[in-house]
DNA sequence: CTGTGATGTATTTTT
DNA sequence: TACATCACAG
């Protein structure tokens, strides 16, 4: 068995009861949890009992895969939600749901409750939507009912929200689908209804183990509260100074108080950090310092100083980028590093673009993790929402979303009506349409156009219901959905994108035909669960190439080369997480994670300017480049002397022809003056590219031959 | 019903 | 700037 440091060792070999593992960033925290698991199995506990949580799909499987490899065993390491899913798919019809349900995205949901807004005659203005979105989500995560929400305020929009949270609960219901957070909510709600439902799973699982712990939100944290009430056998590995989910109901107080809420839990805490070196520790180290009213915890590394971190502050963004794809291009080439070991971390993906700008003119590859799933292109979700209306005849969204594709001459109107009428007769969606296709019901008038299109949006439909009962293969329920309901003629409008798109076809069918090899009795329902809870950031590209990613998504990850860029006041800390000390903190936090994600050699870099919402705007250098010890710093850029008297030089004329010592010959195209003085754009004819360069500082010279 | 210009708004987003 | 949503004309 691999090597353990003591504390590791008393953390896997703990047995029974309650226990907190806090686990300092790169403390070997998958190991301790798998070789837990390992030793769990080893003492004669059944793998039937052991269940893992996890946050994303990456870091079940990873787990899963590891346990496997490491005892031969299949342990069930799963993320919340599609424990919830599972739990649900179950026993759900002890509240009164049916069990063969939908799972609504993010924007489904968006959806279902712009339809609700607009039911009740509201308008969306000033943001409404999303921000009762927030605040149904925020609730639901909270456990609360609308009627909870009720007495804070009395305000038109509380009573808004109150509303619509009311219609949209019921809308889900009734077309039989439940949300990301109703799987958390129903669960627990199942749990508190149904004590023999509990009392089964309780049996069922007598061990658990959470990873991630600071991360949970209030239902996570009753769900394994009540889960786990029976053995108390609940093993939870955490970091609060890693906890960035706040704003989607993470509550760090689920970690801080665990040893109030279960009695005689034991703690220990892993600081001996295996990733890093020495410097880029502390530096972290002495950031985190900043945030009050910490556990205290200091990590250590026995794997030498090593570099110091690069702090460069660029005059604007490009050439922050420009210098980072430089330095990036020099330090994997010395050091042969390869690019898959690289990663630009950034606050918001907007600022993805001017870096890709970069690699794309010096031919890196790079990919971009997060940002758009292959899951939520549009043509994967018609064609999933296609299949999903084979599967329920009363998904009324899954119903609007592919009843007008390709064009049936079914349009808003048309689709208000039929709900409607669908609400009044209180039938599925589906059978609606049959009925009054078949003049089963004659109070609603179509046009014949209308009429032909329906025809044939049911007939797609009922051919696929065939080929389900038929139980067909995955792959070919995909395939048929695709041909079967004309798609292509979808894909036809933009014949720009329509490569693209077929080819994104091709890969959903050969996923189901991958999905339903690895499972012994494949269904689409299940198929269609497991998509729905899978986001982009599951598949590890094949080839080697830079990463980019928000700081958000570098968790749990680690990198020989890490730069984390636009380190400037209001946009990391981000301005709408300064007017309080806990988002500030959050940030803080999340500078910490990205970086704590180096192993050898980190970049913290910022821009004088930065173009934001169309204007170009100053920017200060963050406070958290400031809150870092300046010994483990190595300033690369000369410093902005701000009441230095610039206007001494003449310059050059434009037109003039320079010589850089890195950049060869060049024209001088324009010069113009900014805080850093008189700067030029230079063409340079050998690179063929144009860059600004700041007079004082750029090494060029009048180039006389 | 569908395509077009005007208008407003702009974090992070494991599931 | 860049994108999404919305009102309105065809």
């Amino acid at each position: 068995m691999v090597s353990l440091n003591p504390q590791q060792k008393i953390a896997t070999e703990h047995m029974e009861g309650p226990m907190l593992v806090l686990a300092g960033a790169g403390s070997g925290k998958t190991r301790v949890v798998t070789c837990r698991i390992a030793n769990l199995l080893q003492v004669g506990v059944p793998s039937a009992e052991i269940l893992a949580l996890t946050f994303t799909n990456k870091a079940a499987d990873e787990m899963r895969t590891r346990v496997q490899e490491m005892t031969q065993q299949y342990v069930l390491v799963s993320t919340f939600h599609s424990l919830g899913a599972r739990i649900l798919r179950e026993s759900i019809s002890a509240l009164g749901y049916r069990n063969d349900f939908a799972i609504y995205d993010e924007n489904d949901s968006l959806q279902l409750m712009k339809n609700c807004l607009a039911a009740m005659g509201c308008k969306n203005e000033k943001g409404l939507l999303k921000s009762i979105k927030v605040a149904i989500s925020n609730a639901k995560n909270d456990l609360l009912t609308p009627n909870d929400l009720e007495g804070d305020f009395r305000s038109r929009t509380d009573q808004i929200l109150k509303d619509v949270f009311i219609a949209y609960q019921e809308k889900l219901k009734e077309y039989n689908a439940l949300d990301f957070d109703d799987l958390l909510y129903l669960t627990v709600k199942l749990f508190r209804e149904s004590k023999e439902t509990l009392e089964h799973y309780q049996k069922r699982w007598s061990f658990v183990l959470i990873d991630e712990y600071q991360d949970t939100n209030a239902a996570q944290y009753f769900m394994t509260k009540l889960l786990v009430e029976k053995h108390n056998n609940l093993f939870v590995v955490g970091d609060p100074d890693q906890s960035i989910y706040s704003w989607r109901g993470a509550n760090i107080q689920n970690i801080l108080e665990f040893e109030k809420d279960y009695e005689k839990a034991q703690v220990i805490s892993l600081e001996q950090n295996y990733r890093s070196t020495s410097n880029i520790l502390e530096a972290a180290n002495g950031l985190i310092n900043h945030n009050e009213g910490r556990y205290e915890k200091r990590l250590w590394s026995d794997l030498g100083a090593g570099e110091k971190i690069g702090v460069y502050i660029a005059p604007n963004e490009r050439q922050e980028a420009q210098f980072v794809v430089e330095e990036l291009i020099r330090r994997t080439r010395e050091e042969h590093i390869p690019l898959r070991e690289c990663v630009i971390f950034y606050r918001t993906n907007s600022q993805s673009r001017t870096f890709e700008d970069s690699f794309l003119r010096e031919q890196i590859p790079y990919v971009i993790f997060g940002g758009l799933s292959f899951y939520q292109r549009k043509e994967i979700k018609d064609i999933l929402a296609l299949l999903r209306m084979v599967v329920s005849d009363s998904d009324f969204l899954a119903f609007a979303r592919t009843v007008n594709l390709p064009k049936r001459g079914i349009g808003n109107t048309t689709l208000v009506k039929l709900r409607e009428a669908a609400e009044e007769t209180a039938l599925p969606i589906l059978a609606l349409v049959r009925k009054l296709l078949n003049r089963e019901i004659t109070t609603l008038k179509l046009t014949k156009r209308v009429e032909e299109g329906l025809k044939d949006y049911l007939g797609v439909i009922e051919e696929l219901k065939t080929l389900v009962k038929e139980e067909r293969p995955i792959e070919e329920l995909v395939q048929k959905a695709i041909e079967l309901s004309s798609y292509e003629r979808v894909l036809r409008e933009d014949p720009e994108s329509l490569e693209d798109r077929k080819s994104n076809l091709e890969a959903l069918i050969s996923k189901g035909a991958e999905w339903s090899q690895e499972r012994e009795n494949p269904t689409l329902i299940q198929f269609l669960e497991e998509l729905s809870l899978k986001s982009g950031l599951d598949e590890t590209p094949a080839h080697d190439s830079v990463r980019l990613m928000t700081l958000h998504n570098g968790k749990g990850l680690e990198f020989t080369l890490t730069f984390v860029v636009g380190m400037e006041e209001d946009l990391f800390p981000h301005i709408n997480a300064k007017d309080s000390l806990e988002a500030l903190e959050e940030e803080r936090r999340l500078c910490y994670v990205g970086m704590t994600r180096a192993k050898r050699y980190l970049y913290l870099t910022a821009s004088t300017y930065r173009f934001m919402w169309g204007i170009s705007k100053v920017m200060c250098p963050s406070r958290f480049l400031s809150e870092v010890p300046e010994h483990f710093l190595n300033r690369l850029s000369e410093e902005v002397e701000e009441d230095k008297d610039w206007v001494e030089e003449s310059g050059f004329r434009v037109g003039t022809v320079v010589f850089h010592k890195d950049f060869g010959k060049g024209i001088v195209k324009k010069s113009y003056q900014t805080s850093l003085g008189l700067t030029y754009d230079v063409e340079f004819i050998e690179s063929q590219t144009t860059r600004s360069l700041v007079g004082k500082y750029a090494k060029f010279k009048i180039c006389i031959d």
